[in-house]
Order: structure tokens, then C-alpha cells, then sequence
DNA sequence: GTCTCATTCGATACACTGTATTGCTGCGTT
DNA sequence: AACGCAGCAATACAGTGTATCGAATGAGAC
């Protein structure tokens, strides 16, 4: 008996089955973030008690959890997939997608397995799309390195994204103008690589950043597919 | 004016700078993890009332940075580095090395950007060993790419140890004998591929893995580096 | 129709959190 | 010697996750 499948007890005044208390959980982090959700905020907007809750869930961290399954459920394509390599890559985007609909994905992201039903179809839609094009080891690591890179790359760009809103300037502007503190750091010239980045890169957008080091990371994944194992 | 500069005002009964506190915080997480960070237990540990970190300290969030940039600093290798690909794997292996003596920083690693002196330090390292390599912004992407890969690696495996050491099974014993909700949903036939990949799969330590998968990134990274940007 | 029992809900309670505010205390200066 | 002020501690507040428990409300048996 785990967290996802429990008995689902009936009740009178308002239904008030897992699903809706998810949904309002979500409804509560997208509006204010993941520090938004507490079971006494979530329970009001079932208009039920906080207590109440826990006839369905028997602590925070399983609803965080539920939440994260329950956004993943977004991840899975609609039609078939093409080749292995539009499988990964819209996989990817779609993951990515989601965590700019729900921000608060980026802070559950890779924090724990995800062990739920949508977390599984997801797993088994990137372990399909990799199967028999090498020896299960060789796609396992793969499927990790790929996913690797997808949570790190979209936790980063939700950062700098939150930071920017903070204070409301773009990243670089920020650097380079404002951000007293960074300017003067960069000043020190103790960080010239740094400060040759941030002066001379060009400001490129986050959607394509995320896609052109994911082709990067395909591409390497291609190179050990076609190969043997070592 | 932000973070990393304050002035240090000085105080009779006890120095306590702001050092002194990060250290506090940093031994309170090594020991019971993030969560068992207060700022009551960590003033306690000093000797001190809570309120008394406010005079060094704005906020919860601003230690949390403190503690990320002071164990970054354990991150920055000690000899100068060798090829631009050496450098990379040793900041990659050390970041990782800091991860398992600090659990706690996979929780923070990739959640904000890392603005700290020590950060700072990391990012001119990473981006001095591409430094000349290729244009600046294929350099920054690789450094991107490579990062975001280390970071997502890092949070799942510290995720996996958790999840372990939690059920007090390894992960693949775990999902094999154990675990029978995991194990009833495989054999569902719903997720044929993950069952594969689960029940045939060789079971690599953590190290290996990730050494493995970002050797594959290293050499998507080589590949751009050799030729002109796209 | 009435009695009983079990279940489920809500209220209360507890230990704790981050932080604002307030007043004291002891030092340095005039 | 008196004063002012900086820095600290205590208090306070609103909020958190969750355990416990009393009451009510439902169904089932006679």
C-alpha cells in the first residue's frame, strides 16, 4: 500500500476525492508558488477543514508528489512519436513547457522519483522511444543523461527567470547596468572569462538555449547509440 | 548593496560574524538536512537569541545562498587545471563530491543563481577552460549544457540515495523484490520498456553513471568546440 | 420505528516556524 | 556625570504540519 492507490472513502457534504484536492493544491502553486500550498489554504478551498484532508493523504510531501504526477500527466505527447531522437526532444520541450506553466515543477523536478502512474508513462514513453537501438544498459544511460540535462537546464532557466521578475530587469541588463554588487565583482578583474561573457555574450533566448544544448546532448546520445557498448 | 558585502558590526559576548553563522548552518544541515535548518536552532547553536542573526543576516533565503556559495568554495580544485576537458570533468567530479558530504545542496543546486564570491570563482574557472576555444557564446553554452547536466545528475542520484536509505533497500533490489506497489504497476504490461529496463538492467553505482554520462556530454561539447559556431 | 455502533468530520491543541516590534542595557562620548 | 545610541533579548504574531479527541451522523440490526 503506497501513495498511489488508496481507497478513495466516500463522503457526503462535497465529494472531495484526491483529484480535486490536487487540483487545488496546483490551482494554489501556480498562482503563488510552491510556499503558497498549505493544507490549511488548500482544505478552505475544498470549504472543508484542514484535517479533513488527511482521510486522503497522509502527509505534505505525498501531495507535493501527487501534484508533480499529476503535471506529468501534461508531459505525454498526444499522437506517436516519430524517430527515437523527436521522441527525446519533444519529450523534452513538452517537460519544459510544463514547468513554465507551473513554476513550481522546477522545485519538485528531480527532488524525489517520481513513482506515479503519469511519472511512470513517462519514463516508459523515453525508454520506448530509445528501445532495441542498443543494449539496455547503454539506453539506460541515455535516458538518465537526457533527462539529466532537461531537469538541470529548465531548473536554471526558471531561476534566472524568477530573478529577473525580482528585479525586473532582464538578466544581462542587469548585469551589465545594474546589479551594483555583480558590476563591482566583475570589476575586481578577478573574473575575466566571466565578465567576457556576460559583456560580450549575446543575450539569447531561453527557449532556444534549452534547445540547442539539448540537440548537443541527442547528438552525443546518437554517437553511443550507434556504437557498441564499450 | 546586496548580500555578500554587508559590514560586519562588531559585538562584545560573542564575536559571531557572519562566517561563524553559515558554519552553524551548514554543520545543522550536514547533520538532520535543510529542514532542520531554523534560524532558532542555528542562533542556539551560537549561543545566541534567533533575532540576533538579523543584525548579519536579512532573511532565510539569504543563508541558504551563503551556505551554496561557502561550499562552493570546496568545489574549486586545488592545482591549475590541464586541457580544457580535464578541467570540466574535475569541477563536474568535485561539485559532485560536495553534493554527497552536503546532501542538502542538491535541494539548492540550480534553485537560484549562485551570486556569491565562491560562485563567482566556479564560473570563472568553468568558463576560463573553454576561454579561446570557440566564439563567446558557444562557449557559454557549452558551459550551459555541461552544468545543467551536472546539476540534474546530482539531484537525482542524492534523490535515488534518499529513497534508498529511506526504504533501507537499494533502488533496484527495491523495485524488484519489494516495493509492491512499483511492482504491481510493472507487471500491469502497461510500461513494457521500463519493466525491461528495470528487471534486465545492470545495477551501475551512482559514481560510474554519472562519470559515464558526462563523458557523453563532454563530447557533444568537444564536437562544438572543434567546429565553428553554427 | 428505534436502538446501537462505527465511521468521519471538525475543533482543539501542540510544537514549531520566520520575522516585526519593543524596550532594555551597557558602552562611548561629551 | 549625564546623555545618547547601538545592539541585543524578549515578546509577540501570524502561520505551519500534524495528533488527538469529542461529537455527530450515517447505516445496520432487531
Amino acid at each position: 500500500m503506497t501513495v498511489w492507490d488508496r481507497p478513495a472513502p466516500p463522503s457526503r457534504p462535497v465529494p472531495l476525492d484526491r483529484e480535486r484536492i490536487v487540483a487545488a493544491a496546483i490551482a494554489l502553486a501556480d498562482e503563488g508558488g510552491l510556499e503558497a500550498v498549505s493544507l490549511r489554504k488548500v482544505a478552505a478551498r475544498l470549504d472543508a477543514g484542514p484535517m479533513r484532508l488527511y482521510g486522503y493523504i497522509s502527509t505534505k510531501d505525498e501531495l507535493f508528489d501527487l501534484m508533480v504526477d499529476e503535471v506529468q500527466a501534461e508531459i505525454l505527447p498526444d499522437g506517436q512519436p516519430g524517430d527515437w531522437r523527436e521522441a527525446l526532444r519533444v519529450l523534452a520541450h513538452r517537460t519544459r513547457q510544463a514547468a513554465l506553466r507551473h513554476e513550481w515543477l522546477a522545485d519538485l523536478l528531480g527532488g524525489r522519483p517520481a513513482l506515479g502512474p503519469n511519472g511512470f508513462a513517462v519514463a516508459e514513453a523515453t525508454l520506448a522511444a530509445l528501445d532495441g537501438l542498443a543494449d539496455v544498459d547503454t539506453v539506460m544511460r541515455a535516458v538518465e543523461t537526457v533527462s539529466a540535462y532537461v531537469t538541470g537546464a529548465i531548473r536554471r532557466e526558471i531561476a534566472n527567470l524568477r530573478a529577473e521578475r525580482a528585479t525586473g530587469l532582464s538578466e544581462r541588463e542587469w548585469q551589465r547596468a545594474n546589479g551594483p554588487h555583480v558590476t563591482r565583482m566583475l570589476a575586481t578583474g578577478r573574473f575575466p572569462a566571466l565578465a567576457k561573457a556576460v559583456y560580450d555574450g549575446t543575450d539569447v533566448d531561453a527557449e532556444s538555449s534549452f534547445a540547442t544544448g539539448l540537440e548537443w546532448v541527442l547528438d552525443a546520445v546518437a554517437a553511443k547509440l550507434t556504437r557498441p557498448p564499450a
